[in-house]
DNA sequence: ATGCGATTGTTTGCACGCAAACGATAAGAG
DNA sequence: CTCTTATCGTTTGCGTGCAAACAATCGCAT
């Protein structure tokens, strides 16, 4: 009988208990945070870019947005304004005409140590609902449906 | 002495051990799911603000934007493209020439329940990786840090 | 050697997402 | 009644994010 109510009555769907929805909400939130601790204007991406480069030293543009996660189209965009700021530079693979090779300028090296610090702040203010168990509990959950 | 290793060997900070990261991460493998399984095409936003509409009958669309957590430009846009597909219209307020009152069309209300139908089917496979247990334990994670 | 499929990067088009500035209207204080 | 403040919607500008189509180059199989 309740299957029969649920169907007649429309499905009992909130919005505000699904994951997808629950995803941009804290998403959301927590780009706030970040940009009250961005360093130099920077933005979630092209944070998250810059710390690759730092991590592998050298990459082609296309390796790049794979390691940080990003479609070809956007990894270019984010490349391009990281250029305009002067922290990444690129040259050409002598070994493959096609490749284009991304690194860090000394200014974007200089950077690295105090992007890692603000990382930490925003990561910290974003999980301070959280008990410690919970922060460890949250991460290990997003992974997984990673 | 392991405080001073860290400090000068540059602070132990990993991307995928991030919450913005992860959430970035599980935000794209949403995204994906959801389109596989999309109604007519509607992208996410689209489909938060028509349910959000069917709960409410009517709202103004500011009003409207608040309730799918969207930003007034946002929301806007949002809007805009649901009239051109006709699943919603607007009419003024009689009471508040400032405001425009945003419904949902036939059309529109005749695709609620298939919304429902796809979007129980979208959290279910964005959600597959995890156990009864870790998915009540994740939205009750997520609704915390919004 | 060539020739075909895969990879690299670019471009275009569409859809969020937010800040900031703007005109119109409403509502409350004096 | 009027002045100030708040709210409503619009527009612009910038930055993701992805699909699709494209030219250049690579690399391998034949």
């Amino acid at each position: 009988m309740e299957k029969a109510d649920i169907a007649e009555a429309g499905i009992a769907y909130r919005l505000e208990d699904q994951v997808g929805f629950l995803l941009r909400l804290a998403s959301q939130r927590h780009a706030a945070i970040f940009q009250k601790h961005a360093v130099e204007g920077l933005t979630p991406t092209q944070f998250s870019t810059l710390l690759r480069i730092s991590e592998v030293g050298q990459v082609s543009q296309n390796q790049l947005g794979r390691l940080a996660a990003m479609d070809v189209a956007t990894i270019k965009g984010v490349v391009d304004r990281l250029k305009d700021k002067g922290l990444v530079a690129s040259k050409s693979d002598a070994s493959d005409k096609r490749r284009s090779i991304i690194l860090l300028t000394p200014a974007g090296t200089a950077l690295i140590a105090d992007l890692k610090r603000s990382g930490a702040v925003i990561t910290h203010e974003t999980l301070a609902p959280l008990t410690r168990a919970e922060q460890r509990s949250l991460v290990a959950l997003l992974r997984k449906i990673t």
